[in-house]
DNA sequence: CAAACATATGAATATGTGTTTATATGTTGG
DNA sequence: CCAACATATAAACACATATTCATATGTTTG
């Protein structure tokens, strides 16, 4: 077998893939997506999110608790604050794989 | 500055972020990620697609057009049939990372 | 051209969900 | 224990969108 770098996915059951588009799903959201680019290197507290972003600091709230239990971010608690970051490396090459694609200018225009 | 494996993440205007989610939000159904994930090798039909997933022929275009205009799919006339593969290696890659994510035991279960 | 096949489009609907407002729970210091 | 701070939760609403059904457009072949 080769060395290769793109390893076969297998998505076989539809639990598989229900899973996997909860994660997509998450990340797709505007705040929800600030909020992960917020606390993607370091960790930072609730308030500090919602007002870097200027969102409530219920919405905040709302979302960490999605992103928390998909396992997207993880907290910890600091005295009476929660700090939140994000949860592994797979997060952050998600979105460079992803702002790669987007920032990729559109190969042909001449499209079928 | 090192040789890090991890570029600099730079989303600084409300267009990017809404680019990016809208990308990750295309992939958050999974009529649509099943859809990205029967072409993500090989170029096929959209009747084609749409037996294997057991969607409606309308379903599955409505979809592929928006992963079309989202350049996660690219389209070529082949007679009477249009085949769709997914356009570049990123898709692929950004998937494999959530796959790893998804399938990653949960490191800690003490979360604050 | 007409018939058959392949894909796309439009409208309608049902369901999901992001956001707000108000309130509750939890934590620290005096 | 009480006040003040930090975070979480619940209900309600507005809005987005996935799916279906019907129909249109486009392509090949006889």
């Amino acid at each position: 077998m080769k060395d290769s770098k793109h390893q076969d996915i297998r998505v076989n059951s539809d639990g598989d893939i229900a899973q996997l588009a909860d994660m997509f799903r998450l990340m797709g959201d505007p705040s929800r997506l600030r909020i992960i680019l917020t606390c993607l290197h370091d960790p930072i507290s609730v308030t500090e999110i919602a007002e870097q972003l200027e969102l409530s600091q219920s919405l905040v709230s709302h979302h960490l608790r999605l992103l928390r239990a998909a396992r997207v971010v993880a907290s910890e608690r600091r005295g009476k604050q929660i700090f939140y970051v994000a949860a592994d490396e797979h997060i952050q090459c998600v979105i460079e794989d992803m702002v790669a694609h987007v920032s990729e200018p559109s190969q042909f225009e001449g499209d079928a």
